[in-house]
DNA sequence: CGCTTTTGACCCGCGC
DNA sequence: GCGCGGGTCAAAAGCG
């Protein structure tokens, strides 16, 4: 693991209070930070995500968030968290804070502009993987696993961009729209909480996300998605349908969080949701993909707790420990 | 029966 | 070179 992770995870989030104020700054500008004191309307907040999926969904890509960060996507990583004071948000999952990870890479512009291939390759390396490192491996595919591995090595850390947030919740694996498959389990070290390790179960998808609880603060979730759905929400989800997670007011927007009316639920847990999906597929939310109804039954997120957030902060990230952008996100009861 | 989860083993990169 | 820790594989078990 990198050691920007490494940070992420044995970093105190939550305690290391200079540090974060040190770094902490208005995302959009003074003028343009999510914060609702005169408890406005939901869709009024939406307008305030507008200013927030502009940026992620932006005119596609990661470069563009990249520069709209202010710097350039050479940089390793970029940061911004989401701040709730004080007053508790009646969601089911707090949303914490938000990170992108670009892949650390000598060449992440390459990656970041065309991250699809970026997951393709990924694709075909794991693929390879699987093919030619079989627990037993036979002599004749010795010379194969060595060429795989010289050509690993000249693909070196070409990783998929990374994209990590915290929540307050109960449950690990929050839903977010897509089906994942678990495929590992690990300890995490310093930590009691073990991280786990999810894969897109859709053809071809690599989008892959570990879920970790802080071990600083049990109640809250470390998420981090890494790689690009190649495809829209899944039709139909265990115990939940990607049209509710996403209504169609906020679908048929360009990207995440865009509807104007926001559909009266001004979700932190959608826009967790939708971060990643607006990120990587900027743009992919058009013509109200997910239909799928939009009352009925409540949207089946898992119980989470609404505990008020107080001094909510982005961990010290290491390589970013110069950029790290931040909004506050205010929550009338 | 198909899909998901569990879990021990393995691989790999990195620091010493 | 070795050990450590993160990440992944894949067989087996579990579940609906």
């Amino acid at each position: 693991m990198s050691e920007d992770q490494r940070d992420l995870y044995y970093h105190d989030p939550f305690h290391d209070d200079q540090r974060a104020s040190d770094t902490l700054f208005s995302f959009f500008g003074p003028n343009s930070t999510i914060r609702d004191d005169s408890s406005p309307p939901n869709h009024q907040r939406f307008h305030d995500y507008m200013g927030l999926s502009n940026f992620f969904t932006g005119s596609n890509g990661y470069n563009t968030s990249a520069t709209t960060f202010g710097y350039s996507s050479s940089s390793s990583q970029q940061v911004f968290s989401l701040q709730d004071d004080q007053n508790p948000m009646r969601v089911p999952g707090n949303l914490v804070g938000v990170t992108e990870m670009t892949p650390v890479t000598p060449n992440s512009s390459s990656v970041l502009s065309s991250s699809t291939e970026a997951a393709d390759d990924d694709h075909e390396l794991n693929e390879g993987k699987k093919e030619n490192q079989p627990k037993s491996v036979p002599e004749d595919v010795e010379d194969s696993k060595k060429a795989t591995k010289q050509k690993k090595k000249d693909e070196k850390k070409q990783r998929e961009p990374r994209f990590a947030f915290m929540t307050k919740s109960d449950i690990d694996h929050l839903e977010d729209g897509y089906r994942w498959r678990k495929y590992g389990q690990k300890a995490v070290k310093n930590s009691p909480y073990p991280r786990s390790y999810y894969r897109c179960t859709t053809q071809k998808c690599t989008v892959k996300k570990r879920v970790e609880r802080s071990y600083q603060d049990p109640t809250t979730v470390i998420t981090t998605y890494e790689g690009q759905h190649n495809h829209h929400l899944p039709a139909t989800l265990r115990g939940n349908v990607g049209g509710l997670l996403y209504p169609p007011s906020m679908m048929a927007a360009q990207g995440a969080m865009m509807g104007g009316s926001g559909g009266g639920s001004s979700f932190p847990h959608e826009f967790l949701a939708q971060i990643p999906h607006a990120f990587y597929n900027s743009g992919g939310g058009s013509g109200g993909g997910g239909g799928g109804g939009g009352g009925g039954r409540g949207m089946n997120y898992h119980q989470a707790t609404s505990t008020p957030l107080q001094q909510v902060q982005i961990p010290d990230y290491g390589l970013l420990q110069d950029m790290v952008p931040s909004m506050t996100f205010k929550h009338e009861p």
